[in-house]
DNA sequence: ATAAATAGGTCAGTATTACTGACGTTGTCA
DNA sequence: TGACAACGTCAGTAATACTGACCTATTTAT
């Protein structure tokens, strides 16, 4: 390692700029969760939950197949989040019209308001960070992150952050 | 929530584009972690354990205590991590030389073969989400992100970061 | 010299998230 | 009617992380 370490070695910056960028994301995902994983104690939730209302609000009337695709995760898994949600009244499914084997994901009222809730902690996060740092830092905020992503997921996600969640 | 998402009301594009960072950071995070994690199957290994070898690599010879403010989980939560990994020799301890309390941390040669291993799915990822975007969009991201950490945090970190580990 | 504080470890119990694999129901479609 | 798809569920397991209590070794302040 002492080699790549080198200030002489020109693979030193490089290796170095990738490890700055590794680490940041972690140290900002960290703060970014903490949160609101603090206030989804006080319902007696976890972190899944909130992401499961997170993207139901974002895309309703989604089918479960479609959450299970976003969140990657085993259907198994969701289950228990979803059906928690459901019990709570924070979520409703209604059937699909064309298919009725899908069950398409509403938010109710309340789980809108409590979606918000949780969301509105990471949303002061990021404008409190963009505010401090510029439309042009924000623009290529979201092109690494794009970046960053799976070029297999890459289409899907842009079109489906761009269009606003419809 | 219909109001907020009118396209008349000036509220409309800060919601959204605030919702956007929130989604792209899930999805980079989600992607950044996958192919490490498979690999780790490998080893009969969890993300804690890269974590906890990710930081011991970047800041050799760092005390207990100093990890755990890093990664901010419990002592009894990384002592499973760190046992693990002292008894399969990827890290070694050594009593502090002005304070025989701290145990202070090191990676073996084997530990940094691992952690190389382990961390180059990610450092190629955002070599490529660097090569991508550009030098400007680069500056951007890291600016972003520290401005993502909480207030308290962000000095220790932007230091941290910036001495390469030391 | 001794008491308090600090660094670290450990035991016990619990919760959350997530996994694999198998099986069942309902509904679509050829 | 039979294959397949969307979804749910049962059972078992694993990883991560938590709280709380208690212990040792060592440093530091009185």
């Amino acid at each position: 390692m002492v080699e790549t370490r080198s200030p002489a070695n020109p693979l030193f910056l490089r290796d170095e700029e990738l490890r700055q960028g590794i680490e940041l994301m972690f140290y900002a995902y960290r703060d970014f969760t903490f949160e609101s994983d603090q206030q989804l104690k006080h319902y007696k939730l976890g972190r899944a939950h909130h992401r499961a209302l997170y993207f139901i609000g974002r895309h309703p009337g989604q089918t479960v197949g479609h959450l299970l695709a976003i969140l990657k995760v085993t259907k198994q898994s969701i289950s228990r989040v979803l059906k928690d949600l459901l019990e709570q009244e924070y979520v409703e499914q209604k059937s699909g019209a064309r298919d009725r084997r899908e069950r398409r994901l509403f938010l109710t009222e309340r789980g809108e308001k409590l979606e918000r809730d949780l969301t509105d902690r990471q949303s002061q996060r990021f404008a409190r960070a963009y505010r401090e740092t510029g439309a042009e830092a924000v623009e290529g905020f979201r092109k690494v992150l794009l970046g960053l992503l799976d070029p297999t997921e890459r289409g899907h996600v842009d079109k489906r952050v761009r269009s606003g969640g419809r």
